[in-house]
Parts: C-alpha cells; structure tokens; sequence
DNA sequence: GCACTGGATGTTTACGCAAACATCAGCCAT
DNA sequence: ATGGCTGATGTTTGCGTAAACATCCAGTGC
C-alpha cells in the first residue's frame, strides 16, 4: 500500500526521464488524484472505488469506509469528462436565449436552472447576441459541440423556424414561451387567456372598447396577445380600435403613450408587458390624464415592481417558474422516453386587479 | 474506402454476434460518428482527422478537403466528452450566483456569458437557492464534479468568507460585485465614488442634508453604499441624518417612504437602488408631497425603466457589463498565468441627472 | 548517387472512468 | 462431500481524442 502523499508523484516520476525538470514534477504531481490513485491507497481495485464513488451495491461497510476515507485524503473528486465520456451524458441543459433584459426570460431561466439542479443536472447558456438566423444558427453549431444531453430555447421561433436546425443526436429540444405550431415540444403562457381576462376585466368596468399597446412585430408572444386582443373585442361586439405598438421598453411605451394621451375616446388601454405600461403611465401623467378616473390601464407580466407604479398597476401575473419547471420536466420525459413527444403545454395566467383600472369617466 | 451510410453499422456488426438483435444494431448505428468513421470515409488516420478538425498545420489543401467532406457527410461533431478528457480542460467558466431577481446580477451574468462566448467558452449557471452558508457550500461541492475551468462568484462574499472553499485543483476564483478583503481577486463597481457622486449632486443643489433609504443589512455593497454616504456628508460637514433600510424591493421601499414622506425636514433622499426609489415615489406622491419640488430622489444602478418613472429618475450608473467583461478577463488571465492574483479592480459610475432632483424648497 | 532535410501522414498510447466479465470465498442443499 | 449459488471484489476493455513518436517520401546539396 502507498503512502499519501506521494502517490501521485511516483507515478510522475515513472514517466519523467531521470533528472527531469524538478519544478515540472511538481507540478504534475499536484493534478487530481483519480480512481487508481485513490484504489492504491485504499488497498482496493479502482472497480470498486467506482462502486463506492456511484452508491452502488455490494460493497462491505467496511471496505467503503476505507475508500471513502482515502478519497478523502487524496481530495479525490470524480472527472466529469472521463465519467461523461464513458456514460454517454453530460448532466447538463443547454438554455439559448437571446436577451436576459427581459423579465420573462430571466425568471423562466432562473426556474430551469433550479429545477435542473434538483434533478442533478447542470445548466449552460447559450447567450445569442441579436436575434438574427445567423446569430440563431452559430448558437446552434456552437452547441453541437458543446457538453449538453438536451436544448431549451426560450426564444422567438420563427427565427428558429428557417434554420436548419440540426442537433447532435439524441439530443433534445423544447421551446419555452412561444409559439412553435407543432414542429417541436413547447410549454408556453397562456397568452390568450390572459389577454382575454384583461380585455373582459375593463369591459366589466363599462367601457366601450379597450385599446391595445402591442409588442413588436416580430415577436410571437406579442402577435399572439394582439390577436387575442381583437378577438377578445369583436367576440364582445366592440370595434377594435387601431394598434399602437411599442418594442417592449417603457421608453417605446413612453413615446406610443403620448398618441394615446392625446386622444379623448381612449379610455381604457391593454398594454402588451408592464414596462410599456410603465412609459404609458408617464405619458398619461405627463398629458394630465389621470390613471384610473380618466385612462384605465391594464398590463402584462406581474413584474415585482408593478405593485409600486403609480398607481399600482392591474396586471396578467405569469408564472415564469411554472413554465421554466415545466421546461425542464419536458426535456428530461423525452430524454428519457427518448421519443419527439410534440405539442403544446399551456401555463395559466392570472389577472391581479390593483389601482390602475376603474369605470370609465362618466359612468356614475 | 468505405461507403458513407454504412460506416459505423459495419463498425458495429462486427462488435455483434451474427443474428443479434437488428433494432439494437439500427439505434447503435444512429451513434454520432466518431473521428474514426470519418478516417475511414476520407481514406486517411485519426490523426489526420484530428489535425484538420483542430486546424492544425501540416494538411494538405487536397486532404483536408477530403477530410471536410467526409466531417459533412457523417455529421461527425467533436465529442467534447472526450477532448476534454485527453485536454484536461473544458472551456467552461462556471457562475455561481444567489438570485437572478436583481438587475445587477442578470446584467452582470449576461455581460459574463457574452465575453466567456466570445473567447470560446461556455458558461454553466450553479444557482443557489437560500442565501446560507450551507447552501452556498453545496454550490461548491456540486461544482467539484461539475466541468468547469474557473468559476464567477456573483454575490455577497461574507458568504464566502466563512465557507470552506475548496475548489478543485487548477480551478481559478474571480468574486464579482463584492468587497472580498483582499482573499480573492475580485471585480467591482465603484459603490463609493458612485455614491459621493449623488450626495453631492444634492448637497450641490442646496439641500442641507441627505437622507438615506439603504439596503439590507447583510449586503456588502448596501453597506458600502451607506459608509460612503455617511462619509460623504461628513466630509462636507453635514450630520447625517437617521438610517432608513429597505430589502432592494420597490415594496420595502414603499414602506420605508411612509416613514420619510410624515417628515418634512427631509428633502433629499439617496435610495441605495431604483427599485426602493420607486416604491418611495410612490410613497412620497400618496403624502402629496411632489418630487422634485418638495423632495429632490436619487437611486442607484440606473435600471432601463428608471427614465421612466414618474418623474424621471436621477441616478447613479452601473456598468454591469464591464464588470462581466472584467471578470472573464481575469479569469482567463488567471487561467493563463495560472497566478492567484489577488486585488480588486474597481468599475467607475457616472450619475445619470434626470427629473426627480431638483434645489430644495424655498430656494427661490 | 547518397545522405539529409522537412513536410505530410500514420501508429501508439494514455487520459479517467465504468460496464462486462472473471474470480473467489463462503454457504447451503443435496 | 460436492455442486451450485451468492455476494464481494478484481481484471479487462473501450469510450473518442490528441500528444508523442514513427514512418515515408520528395526534394536538396554535395
């Protein structure tokens, strides 16, 4: 049996020609100790430092205290890339998205990547710097030969759409928050319902129509909201009056806010995410258009800070973590299932009633 | 040379028994190519493969291309599994950071993501859901058999100090956004230039003193944040006035307001974030009293939406993504030199003066 | 013509782990 | 007692890659 310390060093020194360079043993001697290192010092074959280091069976009590009491002093700690290359899986998620500026991304990649923890798995991103097809398609071949058993992509998807998206084998998809038709594995919001609540809830209050400060173009989760929008309107009778479209920034919420404050008849305004309604708010506030007795306001998201507006705002609340859980309970079903399992799982949302909705004016 | 398709089926019948099983054999032969199977399709070694997979000199043009051609045809991607094992190094830095709830650290973890993106490397997200110690020293522990390089701190390092952190051998340690002594190298935003910035701007304006909406007390950079407030008042031979403390939330800021709105000799506030000066805008605007002509309201950070709160919010700038960018950098350069490199480096902030300050009242 | 050079390519080997198989001792039933 | 069985442990092997070393061949200089 060895001793300790030199173990390592005197399988270096097996290597090194005689009177080699003393600083670079050194060195060497003070890479990790592996499974045969640890074998040596425990008096056992490296096969059952294997057996102790996975749990497994048929081991006597005494033979793994033996072992783990050499892994100890030798510091021993797994290799993950012999262990990855042996078993054929890393234990980790690929997460591509394009932007973490947004609440929803941020809160659906905070929830995979706890969700993943709990079942052991690790978590890398994948950041793509503009949502263009090339920007999609480097993070997609970045990724092939990146350590990942499986891809979620909380992402726009018509950008993945067009790409020829070619994944390693085995390796498994699903997309977060939008809406991929059936071509993949998607666990999205309930856009629709949520903007059907938010459309129903300001009827309630009697106004006539609800205007609609949209999302950009490009974005599914947007398109989505405004056709739910004018579905929700046409559905009630009421004519749907013309989008507005802000590029989610309160800034672009701002500056769509000042068309709406200057007219009269708009009474009461869905707008597509809080930030928006953020810059609405100013630019009502600004127009001296009070929020709720002149302009009702109404948003989407639930982002923390909402509750702190002035006033308060009246919100769709959606649960981020859901969705991110969800994700990751996907992926790793089909992972082990191994099949496409396609469709659509839904997230319900809530409406959460605050300061910035009333009756319209008038209306006593 | 062997035909395309049947490369790596032919690999595996020979390992099978005549008459194995043929849905066995059809899975198997789905397996990613290997450097051999391409070899083999181009008519040359593995090591040729290799060097032209590496980019490695010393291939002709001619073989090369035969070599692309045969990468293209089997679909062969790198098993990184493997060039990690034979490397010793996985091109990934590893993030370990408490919540992504914070401004600061989604920005800072997106700048790191992009940098690491850019010199090659992967980023592996390790959050930790409790702020605790034990927590915290599980993160580290799933990190030791997790397939990093180096790993990014992203928190408040009393934390830290405590927990025995044992990283792997050749694992290098860079602590953002922290005030880590001197124990660890460590990239961080000038809290106290930042904040004499805003003391003086209001001390400037003419308000005789600046009060303090601070953050909590278990943050180093909330402390940092009210040292240097208190410094910077005394320094101009101010009394400070009375500590007011909030969690970072727009709501605990909400309830901290209520306290400072009922006294009217406060007509300066500094809130240690955007966040709480929201929730104190708010508190502020319910008492009557008007921002800025009553009370002037400076925050920190200079969160996207901070244009546009009611009213504009002056602010003191962070950097966020220059210390991403830092710490990448001195991570690699640790890596590379592989030296400890203690010391901190310091990212500068600018105040951003926008509609909520203002003289104080009476100053006519 | 011959030894020599250097570039292109092939061969061998080890990285650390764990599956598959081999061994071996102790024990039970016949 | 003998064969078979079970549980604990050891041995062999291969995962895919790339470093180190070996080989080969076309020139070059003499």
């Amino acid at each position: 049996m060895n001793l300790p310390g030199p173990t390592a060093e005197a399988a270096d020194a097996t290597r090194d020609t005689a009177g080699g360079a003393p600083a670079l043993r050194r060195i060497r001697a003070r890479t990790t100790a592996s499974m045969a290192d640890v074998a040596r010092l425990a008096g056992v074959s490296s096969q059952t430092v294997s057996r102790v280091s996975n749990g497994y069976a048929g081991v006597t009590e005494e033979t793994r205290r033996q072992v783990l009491a050499a892994m100890k002093e030798l510091g021993y700690r797994p290799n993950s890339a012999a262990r990855a290359l042996k078993r054929g899986e890393f234990r980790t998620i690929g997460v591509i998205t394009f932007t973490l500026s947004t609440t929803g991304n941020v809160r659906t990649l905070e929830a995979i990547a706890n969700s993943a923890a709990r079942e052991g798995y690790a978590v890398t991103l994948l950041p793509v710097a503009v949502p263009t097809q090339d920007e999609v398609q480097g993070a997609f071949s970045r990724l092939e030969e990146l350590a990942v058993d499986a891809v979620i992509v909380i992402m726009e998807v018509h950008l993945l759409d067009a790409a020829t998206v070619t994944l390693p084998p085995h390796v498994q998809l699903v997309v977060a928050d939008s809406d991929a038709g059936n071509h993949y594995t998607v666990v999205d919001t309930d856009q629709a319902g949520g903007t059907r609540a938010a459309v129903r809830h300001l009827l309630d209050l009697g106004h006539r129509t609800v205007w609609h400060l949209g999302g950009p173009e490009e974005s599914f989760a947007a398109q989505r909201r405004t056709d739910a929008w004018r579905a929700a309107l046409l559905e009630a009778g009421r004519v749907p009056p013309p989008l507005v479209r802000g590029d989610w920034s309160a800034e672009s919420g701002y500056r769509a806010g000042l068309e709406l404050a200057a007219r009269d008849e708009c009474t009461a305004v869905f707008a597509a995410n809080d930030q928006m309604a953020l810059g609405l708010l100013r630019a009502l506030h600004e127009h001296g258009r009070r929020v709720p007795e002149d302009v009702s306001v109404i948003g989407f998201d639930d982002i923390p800070e909402a509750s702190s507006f002035l006033p308060p705002l009246t919100t769709v609340h959606q649960d981020f973590a859901e969705v991110g859980r969800l994700c990751v309970q996907a992926v790793l079903s089909k992972m082990r299932r191994g099949g496409p399992e396609r469709g659509t799982t839904l997230v319900p949302t809530r409406l959460v009633p605050r300061a910035s909705t009333a009756p319209p004016p008038g209306s006593a």
